[in-house]
DNA sequence: ACCATTGCCACACCATTGTATGGGCCGGAC
DNA sequence: GTCCGGCCCATACAATGGTGTGGCAATGGT
């Protein structure tokens, strides 16, 4: 069988090593590579269904989990697995709780790869086996989340230059469109986002990635009992 | 003797719980509260040259390590001791490369607590003792990180509001300074970051936050099997 | 006493941002 | 087919953002 698979992955070297995995477990695989977020967008509109898609967390032009949320929001039916180097059980809850099809971490071997990704390709889940999904398994997406997969590909691009500090003029350089064009975008993006300014925008973005890191001082009172 | 402490704890409980721990490890202590960054930075403006300060990180106004930069860039003399919730081994390291004269985490007893304030007072340093603070001692502070602490009060205040979003006017009304007075700060701030605009000078905020939350790849197990 | 430095402030001026309105071109869904 | 929605573009306008210049007061070194 013909099977067609996105490897949106950064680090080259870790991209050959997914290539050699995916050429080992499927037949004849059609394999695109992206390494930037606008690379795996590009390679969606040219095939709005390959049949599966490996996604890292941390790729230049998303931040977070911005990447995952905007590939399940806008296909939906594609699987997407993420691959990622922070292992964190909660990371992996978040991932799956995202859409995620599956979760291999950057730490396992070629064999666990080969065998995760043959999983996945028949329709199963796949995560790490020490990590206890059972648990609060219901959790929700919080408000930015569900805005952002609401976001056009092109505004997901276009929130995405934003957050990296570039001016309306340098955007429509970038993207080869008019600056009229580019506010027309941002002011969508605002009313989504339900923000009114750029700075608003990234401050929101920003969120996104902290929500991961969970912890402190939810509830904890001080531990002090005292003479 | 009488000494001189600021408390900057934003969780009412907590600070009440070190006011007993302050008043249980001294003799007669004059304690200051502030609950947030603001205040603390005005009670060091009454008394310049307090004892001791202790500080919460991720305080309302502060932003990860920002608080404790300011401080130390600004009043270099004055003893820093850091209290969180977060106690990484990464978290801690970081906060006495950036001048903090000890660390407590909010999980320690009553009682280390104040062996830990006694210890520092008499100008020793303090950490929590599971921790191994020779490996890599001499780590630098980034650029971003030596530019904060060159910051004056007034540029600090307005950076953190400029961080949350908040519009020139808004600022300029919540200080009871005019907005001609609020852009001068800005392009000040602008320049000392070495940033161009205030979308810019969010994003170089974050960075510092993210800086902790390195490790990445450091696990070498391949624990896995599968579903 | 003098000067240099530094923070604070205000006015004038230009650049950027954000919105509204209106239009044209597609491709997919009904 | 028609309708809808994304994408593109333009004009005009109001608001906000950012800089240059200069003035004032306090500080500290000489």
């Amino acid at each position: 069988m013909e099977n067609h698979i996105i490897v949106a992955e950064d680090h080259p070297l870790f991209r050959a090593a997914l290539q050699t995995a995916l050429q080992q477990a499927l037949n004849t695989p059609e394999v695109t590579e992206a390494d930037t977020i606008a690379a795996l967008q590009g390679a969606l509109e040219s095939d709005a269904n390959p049949d599966l898609v490996l996604l890292d967390l941390n790729m230049p032009g998303a931040h977070g989990f911005s990447g995952l949320l905007y590939v399940v929001g806008q296909h939906p039916k594609v699987p997407v697995v993420v691959i990622s180097a922070q292992d964190d059980e909660a990371v992996i809850r978040k991932a799956i709780n995202y859409g995620a099809s599956g979760f291999i971490p950057k730490s396992s071997s070629m064999d666990v790869i080969k065998s995760a990704i043959q999983g996945i390709i028949n329709g199963e889940k796949w995560i790490p086996d020490n990590v206890d999904m059972s648990k609060e398994a219901g959790q929700e997406k919080s408000e930015i989340e569900e805005k952002i997969a609401t976001l056009t590909p092109q505004q997901f691009r276009v929130l995405g230059m934003i957050s990296e500090g570039m001016l309306n003029k340098q955007i429509a350089w970038e993207l080869n469109i008019s600056e009229a064009t580019i506010k027309a975008h941002v002011t969508a993006i605002f009313r989504k986002l339900g923000v009114r300014s750029r700075t608003q925008a990234v401050i929101a973005l920003q969120q996104l990635e902290l929500e991961g890191s969970d912890n402190s001082q939810n509830n904890q009172q001080p531990p002090i009992s005292n003479s």
